[in-house]
RNA sequence: GCUGGAGUGGUGAAAUUGGUAGACACGAUAGCCUUAGGAGCUAUUGCCGCAAGGCGUGGAGGUUCAAGUCCUCUCUCCAGCACCA
């Protein structure tokens, strides 16, 4: 026998298929169809790294494994092309940017025949070809004429190196995700997309996707959809009025100040009429040289100024409110203003302490369910320091047996404070001084035992110190209630077990605001009510309306770059912006003489007269084309659909063939899309289904992450740290099955793992014992052992393969070959059942192994072997056996062995009787046989 | 801070969902072989211990005949979002 070559072996079988055409897909009504589709890769100049297929090859078995299963499989491969690197690539080498990007599509498509992953070439597209762009141009016209389009001036995301603005979605950490530069906030003149209109189908369609979790929730995230109320607050001695969105309209009352953020246009408006307006103005300019970052820092402390001068009016009890400017407030979410409620909300409470501003109480948190014909009283609880010990002192309570904090009655004439001092004097003996607040007023519902009523118990606890370390004698009838007791802290938080206690507790230290719901008061009329109903009631009382505010923005889509589709409008001075006639598409991207963006917000397109100035397609008239350029979302928002259809000129995509292929079965990709990529092409998908163009509402079924290879470093592969490791160097030297495998082999498919030469071996050695294993191959003997892994081979491999679990896969492969190795001996027909089930990892030495059996198909062609479900069940089994839990023996018997006989055996076990014996003299309590697995013997 | 996910040998990892923890690999150790290779074969390989045995899935408790798996608390790491009102 030779050794296996895999360079020629390979080459050859990829010249048959390629000669065959295996890979060809046609629409076939007789079968059911399986659309298998990976996130298509922008051609870069450094080409594929060993860790892009990874994602490939994993559907490209999953597209062999479904073939083979009787699926018309659509597996399709295209380019992302447009983009910032070949613009780059252009300006410095002053060549045509489609020049490289072509060069770099060849050597990825080389690269990927190399692993033979079998997409169906003729279907192939790039989102650079005009053919392609005429339909995401196409696209955006009917946006256009749908009103979703609209032009602004409103500062943007603005890229200084790049000089482009930019959209939310293409910045990293308030920084360029491609050039890592600060953003700075300019205003562009900019074409944007209403893709808030869709933010709520956006949002409740997540719930029928078959998508992992963490990608549907980072989409819920974006999204960020927030309900709460818009509630108009006047000015005083004016008729202007500041419109803020809260979603704690319960808390109205409690409101204090109001803030502005700086860039709020009123701000502006007011200016002259401020009484500190030197002060503000440098404010907002202090505020307009920070970047994103230094004030998205939370751990700063607040700042702000207030505008004097101008008050606010609350709605609810016409209090005069101070008004600030502070960039805790942003402009773009929510109406750019707020109402602060400092006692429920930390970042209003911390900028109230800092401005000396009022913090009132307005919701009472709510300990238990409200029970019948309640008796209220009102309490004060304490936890007393005494700062020489470092302890705490609490009372445990004999009738109760449970400790709690020093409780008692605040009488008439009292206060919180008087009436705790008051009760740890009589309780304790201890002499004590204030310390602080420990909970604003809450609220407890329970029975009372000792009084047998309910209680409706309002109360606050405080923190006390001893101002002297004797105590006074407390009366007999105390002391058989209660025994003060001194605690370190640990043991005070472990003591501790009443909720209003422990939630006390948690201010110990900090004072923390009450930010949850709760029932109301300080509030007039809506004293009592709860948060949810106080929402709507107060929202109603004051003529506000309750509103939805989101997170996610308006999609900035005009870039000020060459290198990407223009933006077919044309602007007539007569009859205003008007988009480019549909006979007139592809509007194709015209030669330049400069690619360099000129940064003043205009794109290089913008020099080219003879292009720009053209006739106005309503009215003829003079009119100039709109120069701005897509982002590089548009091609990659729809270019799934194109490859149902890739050559139509009419049409977006034949409706008859979407209704076959659509949507997407399985979409395979990298995370890092979760909120960009996935979110554009669900809005781009569920326009057209409006429109009528697609048949579904959602592009993809089921979507899975790939998780990246690392260097062998641990370090992302880069060209910047060297360790990138190209894979035509490992398929040359190992070859592409070994390749394949080893991928596959490495760990979930979707963790990130590191690559390790070594580990590649692992593979590469089990697939020469495949290779070698053909020795064994005879026609007589029939091995059950061999019968019996190869059957367990096929059902693990199939189910593991639909599971994307390609690891234990392998490991069962790995199994069956070791146990051919083993008995020397496997059946041709057994042999051949195996080399189908490897085929989609390892498609070209079982094609060859295949082939040097006789046979002339291929084997992606075949059927998927079935297994035999009677002969997976075992003669014998191993039992372990058990006594108190713990494994004493172990023991061979038939696999249909009853209960009785297991115990029968198990007993008469020499080890076993001797545990029994010892651990517990010999008497059995009970027995327990899982079936085939565990006989449990339990003693004492 | 919020959300999602993960912590298992020297390493990558398995574990039929509550039933013998560490399958399958990498690496390591010892031996054999020789077409000296990134080769192959055999054996060993969780930790402690000569052994009997004990311990062991980030940590602490709990439920159970039985816990990597369920419950409570806690720590660490990764990813996304983040002054979102």
């Amino acid at each position: 026998m030779n050794r296996y070559d895999h360079k020629t072996v390979e080459q050859k079988w990829r010249d048959a298929w390629n000669e065959a055409k295996v890979y060809r897909t046609t629409e076939d009504s007789n079968k059911e169809k399986f659309y298998i589709l990976d996130m298509f890769p922008y051609p870069s100049g450094a080409g594929l790294h060993v860790g892009h297929p990874k994602g490939y090859i994993a559907t490209d078995i999953i597209s062999r494994y479904k073939k083979m299963n009787g699926f018309n499989v659509l597996h399709p491969m295209g380019w992302d092309a447009f983009g910032l690197p070949a613009e780059q690539h252009a300006l410095k080498n002053k060549v045509h940017p489609s020049i490289n990007t072509n060069e770099n599509i060849a050597r990825y498509k080389e690269q990927l025949e190399k692993i033979s992953i079998n997409y169906d070439w003729e279907r192939e597209l790039s989102t650079t070809d005009p053919d392609f762009y005429k339909w995401t141009q196409w696209a955006f016209i009917q946006m256009f004429k749908k009103g979703l389009v609209y032009e602004s001036n409103e500062p943007i995301n603005w890229c200084p190196s790049c000089k482009t603005g930019l959209a939310n979605e293409d910045l990293e950490d308030g920084r360029c995700e491609r050039c890592d530069s600060e953003i700075e906030k300019k205003p562009i003149r900019q074409w944007i997309i209403k893709i808030t209109d869709y933010a709520d189908r956006l949002l409740d369609d997540i719930d029928k996707l078959d998508w992992q979790e963490s990608i549907k929730e980072s989409q819920r995230n974006w999204i960020g959809k927030s309900e709460g109320a818009e509630i108009d607050f006047k000015i005083k001695d004016s008729d202007d009025k500041i419109k803020v969105f809260t979603t704690r309209p319960d808390t109205l009352f409690g409101a204090t100040y109001m803030v502005l953020a700086p860039e709020h246009s009123l701000v502006q408006e007011w200016l002259s009429k401020l009484e500190n307006k030197a002060e503000v103005e440098k404010y907002i300019k202090e505020t307009g040289k920070k970047t994103h970052i230094e004030r998205g820092d939370m751990t700063k402390e607040k700042t702000g100024v207030e505008l004097k001068g101008v008050k606010a009016v609350n709605p609810v009890n016409s209090d005069e409110l101070p008004i600030y400017i502070a960039d805790y407030v942003m402009a773009d979410y929510g109406t750019g203003a707020i109402m602060a409620v400092p006692a429920h909300d930390e970042r209003d409470y911390e900028f109230a302490k800092k401005y000396g501003i009022d913090v009132r109480q307005v919701v009472r948190k709510v300990f238990g369910e409200p029970l019948e014909n309640p008796v209220p009283r009102v309490a004060v609880g304490a936890v007393i320091y005494n700062h020489k010990t470092g302890k705490y002192l609490i009372q445990y309570s004999k009738e109760f047996k449970e400790h709690s904090f020093v409780f008692g009655g605040v009488e008439d004439e009292e206060d919180y404070i008087k009436a705790a001092i008051r009760e740890t004097l009589e309780e304790t003996g201890y002499k004590t001084k204030f310390i602080k607040y420990l909970t604003d007023e809450t609220e407890a519902h329970f029975y009372h035992p000792g009084k047998k009523v309910n209680r409706a118990l309002f109360s606050r606890r405080v923190l006390l110190e001893v101002t002297d370390d004797t105590p006074e004698t407390v009366s007999e009838e105390e002391l058989k209630k209660h025994t003060p007791v001194w605690l370190t802290e640990s043991e005070l938080f472990e003591k501790i077990i009443t909720d209003g206690d422990k939630f006390a507790l948690e201010s110990l230290h900090d004072t923390k605001v009450y930010t949850g719901k709760g029932n109301l008061c300080n509030s007039s009329k809506f004293d009592g009510m709860n948060s949810e109903e106080a929402k709507k009631a107060i929202t109603e009382f004051v003529g506000g309306k309750m509103t939805i505010s989101y997170k996610l923005r308006d999609w900035v889509f005009a870039r000020q770059r060459y290198w990407g589709e223009p933006i077919p409008l044309i602007h007539c001075v007569e009859c205003g912006v008007v988009p480019v006639p549909d006979d007139e598409l592809p509007l194709v991207l015209p030669e330049v003489e400069s690619y360099e963006p000129t940064g003043t917000g205009e794109s290089p397109l913008a020099g080219i007269d003879e292009w720009v100035n053209t006739k106005c397609p309503s009215c003829g008239g003079d009119a100039k084309r709109e120069t701005n350029t897509m982002p590089q979302w548009a091609g990659s928002s729809w270019y799934y659909l194109r490859y149902i259809d890739p050559h139509n000129d009419s049409a977006l995509v034949d409706k008859e063939k979407e209704k076959y292929w659509s949507p997407v079965d399985f979409y395979v990709g990298g995370a890092e899309h979760a909120t960009r990529h996935l979110i554009y092409a669900r809005f781009w998908h569920k326009f057209l289904f409006d429109i009528g163009v697609v048949s579904y509402s959602e592009p993809f079924t089921k979507l899975q992450t790939v998780g990246l290879i690392m260097a062998e470093d641990g370090r992302k592969m880069s060209k910047r740290w060297g360790n990138v490791i190209n894979p035509d160097d490992v398929i040359d030297e190992y070859g592409a099955d070994a390749f394949r495998t080893y991928e596959m082999f490495m760990g979930p498919f979707d963790q990130a793992v590191s690559w390790s030469t070594k580990g590649l071996l692992g593979p590469k050695r089990f697939l020469d014992k495949v290779w070698k294993a053909q020795e064994y191959v005879n026609e007589s003997t029939s091995n059950n052992n061999v019968q019996k892994q190869l059957n367990k081979t096929i059902k693990k491999v199939g189910e593991d393969i639909s599971d994307m679990k390609y690891n234990t896969a392998i490991s069962q492969m790995m199994i069956f070959v070791n146990t051919i190795e083993k008995e020397k001996s496997v059946t041709k027909n057994d042999f051949e059942s195996f080399l189908k089930v490897l085929s989609p990892f390892a498609p070209h030495i079982t094609q060859e192994l295949w082939s040097k059996l006789g046979n002339e198909t291929f084997l992606i062609e075949e059927q998927w072997p079935e297994y035999d479900k009677g002969n997976l069940i075992e003669d014998t089994v191993t039992i372990a056996v058990q006594v108190n839990g713990k494994v004493r023996a172990e023991l061979t018997v038939p696999a249909g062995i009853s209960e009785k006989d297991i115990k029968v055996l198990a007993m008469a076990d020499e080890a076993v009787d001797n545990w029994v014996k010892k651990t517990g003299n010999g008497l059995v309590k009970q027995f327990i046989y899982i079936t085939g697995r565990v006989a449990n013997i339990v003693v004492q």
